[in-house]
RNA sequence: GGGCGCUUAGCUCAGUUGGCUAGAGCAUCUCGUUUACACCGAGAGGGUCGGGGGUUCGAGUCCCUCAUCGCCCA
């Protein structure tokens, strides 16, 4: 190797080095944001679904972010009108938390000691000086979007687009506001959503409570696991088929502490083996019960204010909070004697997803979107086949919720978000406008003043699900619109499949009609309203031991902390690698070593070829065997790759690269390679051998200059620095890799080198494992010979000696015919040939006779499974003509590796 | 209660529509520092594919059932 190139490239690839510098070049050259002119080329658009502007990158991000970045690289070479857009949204509960603690812990003082308008600008301020931190992060990895497009969820044409889609809706009539029974957030004092809850298995205890039977002794005995809540009962249910209470329903019974009347009424829905098969029912407090008492029409109590505290419905517990409630409730049902008993029991808590604290199921007022009519087209899309998920199973999942989908309740309690665009008159008498109404100005339906602007914010999901379509414009017919809508892929996490990826395809329908540009020039849009094509759910990290990765739990693993430790490369390598499609992936920490090592195997082998590319080279592939065959494993490889990146196969495409770059190019054509390139060292320039070297130097310069192309959308750094540092003959004038062209057709198909060559290897491993168990050392040179099944073996192989004996560690070999028996010899035996090492003055052959013996006994095995298969005449009439041919070709070859074997070990006795 | 997924070598996982003697990486054992790489090279050992039943000429693969673990919905 020349010294310059030696001396230059490190033997190891160190990451750190080269990252910044590259991500750098990338983002100077504008190559992350489309051509301003596209040409004629299709568009191909992901949108990145926007972290939390709160958020830090975890690893689910990192996998999910490298994956949209590999499928954007891989479309943006292959020719596409490439979009990646970022941006976070301003996940409403979550930011609005962060400042709150921090504006009590700074300044001890509450949102609403300074009041709205100051809070706001509070988070704003918070917004501009940390919301950017998770998008610089996603650059550690590499991601190659187009942060000229970033958006956030709250930028003023976000924001236009919110209200207009309210807006529009209002006017469809699918916007009403009712009371509801919903999932109350004590702590943070708003309504959440029921996807926004985690149940979590508790103990607790079923209390069991007396309820006198009116005009009567008798008790009617309930069990419940909240008995504070008896409070607010409007009744008592019972199986109407239990006859333990048959004789009780349409009774009354008196409610203890707050002497109220109410009825026991009979229902399909209790389960008359839980507790005592008597239900208290409060419908405003409970969902099922609240569906009971719809039922029966028993009164809706509220007990709580929205603190958590009770209400003056809590009679003598009024201004109590929850926990203080229930131990009074209990004791004062003690002293009356009206406890029955108290077990141990493990429940069920509704936990609020933001604030981890328990969600009471409380009546309030809400807006609510009617869901049915928009969830329609999105059911069609995916039954239909328009819209694909990968892994297909997910399909189902989206569907049952659909099928099944309850209005959505998007007003929040909050100040952070997307203000109601709706007004009130002195009425009451409410109004969506997309501009302000100014307070004061006529209502646009009654002509009365307006008063007031409703205090909620919208849900953050009622700005997301414009998300695909929004940050391109919308509702402006803005060019980006019709140039990159729709999207083709979405990549998201499996658990928002309901919150967000369902509601993006609702959205789609509802709002984007005749925005996208007619594509027919281009690639044919089937379903221009549809906005993305496949939906990919993917894995979920989990840590070693296969918990879910989590802040609370500490088990997470900083993907940052991976990049700095690592490299960018050797993390998004080895995440493709590890995460096959639809399973989730198991992480530890040291796992990253894979994709390190592959890296540096990358460099290594780069180094190795860059350091022979200084002399001359030829513009002529070399002839020998193995150029022909690294040229056919590299057609394939490069097939195989477009495929599974075309089908979102990640890990089989990584695959691919590793198989290909490790073992064929490493292990086999480089070691080959070698033996005419150190062959021409001390020949003239002129010789035959320094030719045969320029060829061989074009065939490595420009097999690596391939693999680094197909490479690059999975480890775009190591590729891009290796690059640069490639001659220019191999890069067609392409100087940035990362926007150079996807190999289309590289290589050439030749079945029949691959056959050969594979024999080669076959016969190598033969001479290495007899090498092995004659103990002779790896730096002795034996003279070997070889016996070919055929003479068209024969010939072949005499062809193909040096290339033999270079990898094998042979002084020179002898190729005979069939009947060559030489004695006092290794041997092994391969389809086409058997090898032979001749033994030295110390051999001990019984290492070599055990594993003959060994072989003899597998390949005996193997005939007899055959033999039961072509002796069976079932099989020969039902099996394809194929089969049987093959399992004939096989039997013929195994027989005669029999027979060899037979007669070395024969020999050997 | 309903649904989905996992179970293959010591560990982590691949195994297309059923059809080579079930593969890889890590770990283990032996040998080696040969001018790209010890984050390396060569060789080796290691699995009755969770249990049972069925369909079939043939099952890791399809069907039934049981078990285990995990996730989602109610």
């Amino acid at each position: 190797m020349s010294d310059s190139i030696a001396t230059s490239l490190p033997t190891r690839f160190t990451p750190a080095e080269f990252e910044e510098s590259i991500y750098t070049r990338w983002e100077q050259s504008g190559a992350f944001a489309p051509a301003a002119d596209a040409g004629d080329k299709p568009s191909y658009t992901i949108m990145m679904p926007p972290p939390n502007v709160t958020g830090v990158l975890h690893m689910g991000h990192a996998l999910n972010n490298t994956m949209q970045d590999i499928v954007i690289r891989h479309r943006r070479m292959a020719g596409y009108d490439a979009l990646w857009l970022p941006g976070t949204d301003h996940a409403g509960i979550a930011t609005q938390a962060v400042v709150e603690k921090q504006l009590l812990a700074e300044e001890g003082l509450t949102r609403e000691d300074i009041g709205r308008d100051a809070f706001l600008a509070k988070v704003w301020d918070w917004k501009e000086h940390h919301g950017n931190f998770i998008l610089n992060q996603l650059r550690r990895i590499g991601a190659s979007c187009d942060w000229s497009r970033t958006k956030f969820t709250l930028d003023d044409d976000m924001s236009k687009a919110v209200r207009v889609s309210f807006v529009r809706l209002w006017e469809r009539d699918l916007i009403y506001r009712g009371a509801r029974l919903v999932n109350w957030d004590c702590r943070l004092q708003t309504a959440v959503s029921d996807d926004e809850i985690e149940y979590e298995q508790r103990k607790g205890k079923l209390w069991h409570l007396r309820y006198p039977v009116k005009g009567s002794a008798e008790y009617l005995v309930v069990a419940t696991t909240r008995p504070e809540t008896m409070l607010g009962d409007t009744g008592v249910a019972v199986h109407p088929d239990d006859e333990r209470y048959a004789h009780l329903i349409g009774k009354t019974l008196f409610l203890p502490l707050v002497d109220r009347e109410i009825p026991v009424v009979g229902d399909d829905s209790v389960d008359a083996a839980f507790g005592t098969g008597a239900v208290k029912v409060t419908p405003g407090h409970d969902p099922a019960d609240y569906e009971r008492g719809k039922r029966h029409g028993l009164a809706i109590i509220n007990l709580l204010e929205s603190d958590g505290t009770l209400n003056e419905n809590g009679g003598p517990f009024a201004g109590m909070s929850r926990e203080r409630a229930r131990k009074e409730v209990v004791a004062a049902f003690e002293e009356k004697g009206l406890l029955e008993c108290i077990e141990d029991h493990v429940h069920n808590v509704s936990i609020s997803d933001r604030s981890k604290t328990p969600v009471e199921p409380l009546i309030s007022e809400q807006w609510f979107v009617r869901m049915e009519e928009l969830a329609s087209p999105a059911i069609e899309a995916a039954k239909s086949g328009r819209l694909q998920f990968k892994p297909a199973r997910w399909q189902k999942v989206y569907l049952d919720w659909l099928e099944n989908v309850r209005d959505w309740c998007i007003s929040r309690q909050l100040w952070w978000g997307h203000r109601i665009p709706v007004w009130y008159d002195e009425d009451e008498v409410p109004i969506a406008s997309v501009e302000d109404l100014a307070i004061g100005a006529p209502h646009p339906k009654t002509g009365k003043p307006i008063v007031r602007q409703d205090d909620d914010v919208l849900d953050t999901w009622a700005s997301s699900w414009l998300w695909p379509f929004a940050t391109l414009g919308w509702p402006e017919k803005t060019a980006d619109l019709q140039r990159f809508y729709p999207t083709q892929f979405l990549s998201t996490a499996r658990d928002i499949i309901y919150l967000w990826v369902a509601r993006m395809v609702m959205a789609g329908y509802a709002f984007t009609d005749g925005v996208s540009k007619d594509h027919a020039d281009a690639s044919p849009v089937v379903d221009p309203k549809l906005c993305f094509t496949t939906c990919y759910i993917h894995a979920n990290v989990l840590d070693a031991k296969g918990k879910r990765m989590s802040k609370s739990a500490g088990n997470g693993i900083d993907p940052v902390a991976m990049v700095d430790q690592y490299g960018a490369d050797a993390v998004r390598f080895s995440l493709m690698i590890l995460t096959r499609e639809g399973q989730d992936v198991k992480l530890a920490a040291n796992r990253f070593e894979l994709g390190q090592r592959f890296c540096n195997k990358v460099w290594n082998a780069s180094r190795f070829v860059l350091g022979h590319l200084e002399g001359d080279i030829a513009d002529q592939h070399g002839d020998a065997l193995e150029d022909r065959w690294i040229r056919a494993r590299l057609a394939e490889v490069c097939t195989e790759v477009g495929e599974a990146l075309e089908q979102y196969d990640f890990h089989d495409a990584a695959m691919a690269l590793y198989r290909f770059t490790w073992d064929d190019f490493c292990d086999w054509y480089v070691e080959a390679a070698k033996r005419r390139i150190w062959a021409a060292e001390n020949c003239a320039p002129d010789s035959p051998e320094a030719a045969a070297a320029a060829r061989v130097r074009h065939t490595l310069g420009s097999t690596l200059a391939t693999l680094l192309r197909l490479m690059h959308p999975i480890t775009p750094f190591l590729t891009e620095a290796l690059w640069s540092a490639l001659p220019a003959q191999f890069k067609n004038a392409e100087e940035l890799l990362m926007t150079a062209a996807w190999p289309q057709q590289a290589g050439l198909a030749d079945a029949d080198a691959l056959e050969e060559f594979a024999a080669v290897q076959d016969l190598v491993r033969g001479f290495r494992n007899v090498k092995a168990l004659l103990e002779i050392a790896p730096s002795e040179k034996p003279q070997g010979s070889l016996a070919a099944v055929n003479e068209s073996w024969r010939q072949k192989l005499s062809r193909q000696t040096a290339v033999l004996c270079g990898l094998s560690g042979l002084d020179s070999i002898e190729v005979h015919s069939a009947d060559y028996k030489p004695q006092n010899c290794g041997t092994d035996s391969t389809k086409v040939a058997s090898v032979f090492l001749p033994f030295t003055v110390d051999t001990d052959p019984s290492k070599l006779k055990q594993s003959l013996q060994k072989k003899l006994q597998k390949v005996r095995g193997g005939i007899g499974g055959i033999e039961k298969k072509l002796g069976n005449e079932r099989f020969l009439q039902n099996a394809d003509g194929e089969i049987v041919e093959a399992e004939k070709l096989r039997m013929e070859d195994l027989q005669q590796q029999a027979k060899t074997l037979q007669e070395n070990l024969e020999a050997l006795a």
